[in-house]
DNA sequence: CGTGGCTTTGACACCCCTCAAGCTTTGTGG
DNA sequence: CCACAAAGCTTGAGGGGTGTCAAAGCCACG
């Protein structure tokens, strides 16, 4: 069954199922869902009854927050082989941000009674569900440091810097927008920034991509 | 054994052991540790071996970050029943940040190979950590939401609010400087602020104390 | 080839940080 | 009990980084 192969070897890939033996396994993709979604959809919403776990076989998904007056931040990009849309691994009864493909996205989907029963029989997901969970912790607590003390030309470079090396590319696809809100700022601010490393020669901006080309100098913190 | 009791019955307090039966909680409190610090102690230093888990008992801890520039944040605040230096649980390798006595504070201990050991006994420890952890996300990106898009002022509006609630308490013992740091801020704008409120009335601050007043006022919120 | 969504750019304002100085409270030792 | 020092707090002046708004350019797509 070349199919049924392919998909549990996607799932090693996951931390969230490191360490299972072949029953276990299998168990977990029998359990699963599959979706697909075009560039703009959604898999889920602010607010909404958190019923479903995802996992993100290929694509990449946006998650992100609204806040009461209207503006908007970027919580995180997930990649391939991720986990998002975490809040029922946890006993959370909504979701507290929205997911959007920001590409085309293939998704693995447990619900909620599932990735419990499964949890139950196999409780070394839960171990692992903990990792993942504390290093996504310990990420935003980082991004928190640096939005309470350091500027944004600051901020903008660090956030190039993660996401060059988490998408394992130095072409990176996001407008102007999405990195203001990813780092706290407005699209107006990041532009100009832009603009200048363009003119240093740093990087090689377009409409919706920033190409990096001179990480060595566009990493090393100005600091303040 | 009156003190053996006693023991059980703040462990019951704390998330963490929910659920779990006689023996496990006799297992847990068999292998506890104990510690009392006095004010401005330390638990744990930021960049150190986390090797230990802690639950305050009786206190407060803060949990402060030091960003490489040298300015400081405060993470959180801990109170009675709360677990902190969470790092072992999920497997961290360093603190990420420090954790200090704000008044005099007793806890518990277990270190690292310990609680993965009772993990793996009770499993449901790892459950109930991972409902832990994902409550201090959700916290954290509240908080990282209001820093992006809101005001000095809304911020450490919201900051009172929150700790009054979880203090269970409408005076608040922190300093200016304290606040500040919990908000991304300098204490020289808190203390314009405070005065500020202090003249409207809804609040009465002393040196190292913040009294609320008029909650109402205070957390309706200014908005933009 | 027009329309809509990104992006750039300028002008302007203002929130808030920074620095400096003085004040008040608390604690300590004579 | 007073004097002094240390720590915390207040207040003012000044400047700069960024947000805000407006307008125009540019690119992609139908």
């Amino acid at each position: 069954m070349r199919i049924y192969e392919e998909k549990v070897a996607f799932l090693k890939k996951c931390g969230l199922f490191k360490g299972l033996d072949a029953s276990a396994l299998a168990r977990i993709v029998e359990a699963a869902g599959m979706a697909q979604k075009e560039k703009g959809e959604v898999f889920f919403r602010q607010g909404e009854k958190a019923d479903q776990l995802f996992f993100l076989i290929e694509g990449k998904v946006k998650v992100t927050q609204l806040s009461p007056d209207g503006s908007q931040i970027v919580v995180r990009y997930a990649g391939p082989g991720e986990l998002f849309g975490c809040v029922p691994l946890f006993g959370g009864i909504a979701y507290p941000a929205s997911g959007t493909t920001a590409a085309v996205s293939k998704v693995f989907t447990w619900d909620r009674e599932t990735i419990w029963k499964l949890m139950d029989l196999s409780p070394k997901i839960a171990l692992n569900a903990l990792q993942i969970l504390g290093d996504e912790l310990s990420e935003l607590r980082q991004r928190y440091l640096e939005l309470a003390t350091e500027r944004v030309e600051v901020r903008v470079s660090r956030a190039l810097s993660r996401l060059s090396k988490k998408m394992k590319t130095s072409e990176l696809l996001l407008s102007r927008q999405d990195l203001a809100e990813l780092t706290g700022t407005t699209l107006y601010t990041v532009s100009r920034i832009l603009n200048r490393w363009q003119k240093n020669g740093w990087i090689a901006a377009k409409r919706g991509s920033i190409q990096i080309k001179k990480s060595s100098k566009l990493f090393s913190v100005p600091e303040k």
